[in-house]
DNA sequence: GAGTGGTCTAGACCACGAG
DNA sequence: TCGTGGTCTAGACCACTCA
């Protein structure tokens, strides 16, 4: 078969992987420093590399340049259940950041606004801990949204205070999600690997008068999230948590 | 910023991609060897390595063991549509092996059988013209579909058949998605690079009376595929929260 | 057998983090 | 400054494909 050979980066990722598992290795924990590994399975430096490039495309440790590589903290899978607006999840600390700009290209094609129409940007950054969890970039037109728009630095009650009054009932929501690897960008910010595969949500939500109400960019890492659909919830109401 | 140092793959495999995108290289041309691209480039082999994998990660690139690398043809993208069923896609050419097994572990709890129950279990491989496109597998209680279920060769009409008569009417479907990295039997069946970031949805469709109707597992490979849900505007009692 | 990619080695030098 | 990871080199040897 075509797994016949365990290549040598196999047989120490499976190892690592295995004393972390069994709690040899605590989460929180540095790892021995590469070239003491690299000693330890008697391999040359690039191959204990190739080993833990594994371990980390799984999100089971972190490096960290110039400290370490360590075990991360099994986080939470949350689950993003998809067919609203956004909602702040109990479980998570958010902090966001809210700028004014101005429609351009894709975004404004996405939003059904000509070029240059003022919006408002929600950059969410949630925490499970101290580690970061999931990144969301909300968008929606300041005139919808009137006179409201927050400042600078906004807590996220107004950002739901906000979101939670759409003016005519919502009609659609329609949301389009797919796998890739996340930005350099998108995973400095998650501090994730950059080969760890992130879902991308793009929510588009439309009121009665076929307004584009809000378009929502949400990345979640595929190691500690993923997303649910339901047709027709009629009698249960959503929860927190599945 | 972040991205002010180009490491030399990175500059390597833009201007690659560069050459892909601009028609210099046409699909499913080979590129010229790894030792001549390391020449051109003045680069060392692992460091020209490296950069092909980041155009394998985004799937622009295949490469074949004994043969060299080739320039991918772009294949359709195909949109996934959630809240139905399985059903067939006119653009892709589908070939499905069907078997017979007994539920056991997670999978009887997912279609909530008890295990060793019967199910017939389709494994559909969809292409693209020569290349495969996405992978599925779907599994029904064998006593729900009684007599009706197909032998060795079944073709996809008579899948779609079967499937298209539910006996009571669908109550719910349910469908989980999350990005991951592709398993090694899924990267080879899908002739894909093991760092392409696939989009798995799981899918268990519910009847009236509450029995499991089918548990579907669909691997979606990231550059080729994404799914859709949308809200739909008839049933509008969600009320928009917070 | 010739040419290809797959894996690995044993170093080198640079960039980052903490004392 | 020191130890850490980040990147790269210039080979070696093996496995696969095809003539």
């Amino acid at each position: 078969m075509i797994s016949a050979v365990a290549s040598r980066r196999h047989v120490i990722a499976d190892d690592l992987r295995a004393q972390i598992s069994t709690g040899h290795i605590k989460a929180g924990d540095r790892l021995p420093s590469e070239a003491q590994l690299a000693a330890r399975y008697t391999v040359s430096t690039p191959t204990l590399r190739n080993a833990l490039a594994l371990l980390q495309a799984e999100g089971l440790v972190e490096k960290v340049h110039g400290k370490g590589n360590f075990v991360r903290h099994p986080l939470r899978r949350i689950t993003y259940i998809g067919g609203g607006l956004t909602r702040a999840n109990a479980a998570l600390h958010v902090t966001i950041r809210t700028t004014k700009l101005r429609a351009h290209g894709h975004l404004a094609t996405l939003l059904r606004v000509p070029a240059g129409s003022p919006l408002t940007e929600f950059l969410c950054l949630s925490h499970d801990g101290k580690s970061p969890h999931s990144l969301t970039r909300v968008y929606i037109p300041r005139d919808l949204a009137s006179a409201d728009v927050p400042g600078e630095s906004t807590g996220p009650e107004e950002l739901a205070t906000l979101l939670a009054k759409p003016s005519p009932p919502l009609a659609e929501v329609q949301e389009r999600v797919c796998a890739r690897l996340p930005t350099p960008m998108e995973a400095t910010t998650l501090r994730i690997s950059s080969t760890l595969a992130v879902l991308e949500v793009t929510r588009v939500a439309t009121d009665n008068a076929g307004h584009i109400v809000e378009a929502a960019f949400l990345i979640l890492p595929g190691d500690r999230a993923d997303a649910v659909f339901t047709t027709h919830p009629t009698t249960k109401e959503r929860t927190a948590e599945g």
